[in-house]
DNA sequence: ATGGTAATTGAAAACGATTGTCAATTCTCG
DNA sequence: CGAGAATTGACAATCGTTTTCAATTACCAT
């Protein structure tokens, strides 16, 4: 049987890069408040699902989600994790990042833009940077007349760990 | 209830452009050769995949592929369609490409590479060539100590009819 | 051409990720 | 404190895709 993947073999969980594994802290009001400006009621789990995203490692599934949180509120569902990441996703508050049919991993929607490298043997993502990269894109957009709203550009590679066996 | 899909409104089909629907006539004898070459048996099913793929519109689905073969072909079955472009897009003789969660397309091979400019509103697809875009890839993931294997790269905004109304 | 054999097939069930449903619970605001 | 609307969790449903498996077919050696 062969994996189904087209860029991470199977079963392979995507590793941080250590540097970037821990966000700036966050003072204790700020989840409230950022549910409240999403015009949201402020519950438990929101604020359960939003420590778990900040203290934890960038770029978890849903269901890592899940069981972070679940571990210390037993009773979460996992629909609930789903439907806000959902919700934080749809107000740019939560970034969305697909490799290939893979389940989607997310992560708190950075203040600097950045796109993603991945190692496609061991799975280690790391965030770069690139405003050539940004300009020329639209510079392609506008070339063909679009009107540019945002783009998906992950590089898949073999870090230097794996090249090194 | 909301759109699911992060890149493209629910149900819409994504266009070709015009000038890109049609490829290259080919020799009759070619596909046969192709499967040949990929070490599998010649089926009427497999002739029939690859000559809906090399006549019909770029970027379809395999619910898509499959509809236009099974009008000709009604016994084949959907299994036999995702087998296929499975094991083709493994040989990379077919290229899948994936716009957010939506069902993969698929495309045959190119001989040159090329990324993808797709509206979000009416869903159009339009293929661009950017070598220096190409180029700043490498230099990232060199940059990373990477050894880059593919990329993905997709600029999404508004065409030029749609921002017209 | 024929037959043996492994590859391939279609139908249907299984699958994993995500979403919908709905009655019960919990915020919010007055 | 309530009333009322939003939210929740359990669970079923859905979607795209893969697997299973018995029946069929292509290929190769005779
Ligand atoms: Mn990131
Ligand atoms: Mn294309
Ligand atoms: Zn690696
Ligand atoms: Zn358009």
């Amino acid at each position: 049987m062969e994996t189904t993947v087209p860029h991470l073999a199977k079963g392979r969980t995507p590793l941080e890069p250590e540097k970037l594994i821990r966000r700036e802290p966050v003072d204790p009001g700020k989840f409230k408040r950022m549910i409240r400006q999403m015009g949201l009621k402020v519950t438990q789990q929101r604020l359960a699902i939003l420590e778990s995203l900040s203290a934890g490692r960038a770029h978890v599934t849903a269901q890592e989600v899940f069981e972070t949180v679940n571990a210390s509120h037993p009773e979460i569902g996992f629909a609930t994790v789903y439907r806000f990441l959902r919700k934080m996703a749809e107000q740019n508050l939560v970034t969305e990042v697909r490799m290939g049919g893979l389940p989607a991993r997310y992560e708190l929607t950075p203040r600097r833009h950045h796109d993603h490298l991945t190692c496609v043997s061991c799975g280690q993502i790391v965030e770069f940077e690139c405003p050539p990269i940004e300009n020329l894109q639209e510079k392609v957009a506008n070339d063909h007349g679009f009107q540019l709203t945002h783009h998906v550009l992950e590089l898949y590679g073999i870090c230097p760990r794996c090249q090194a066996e």
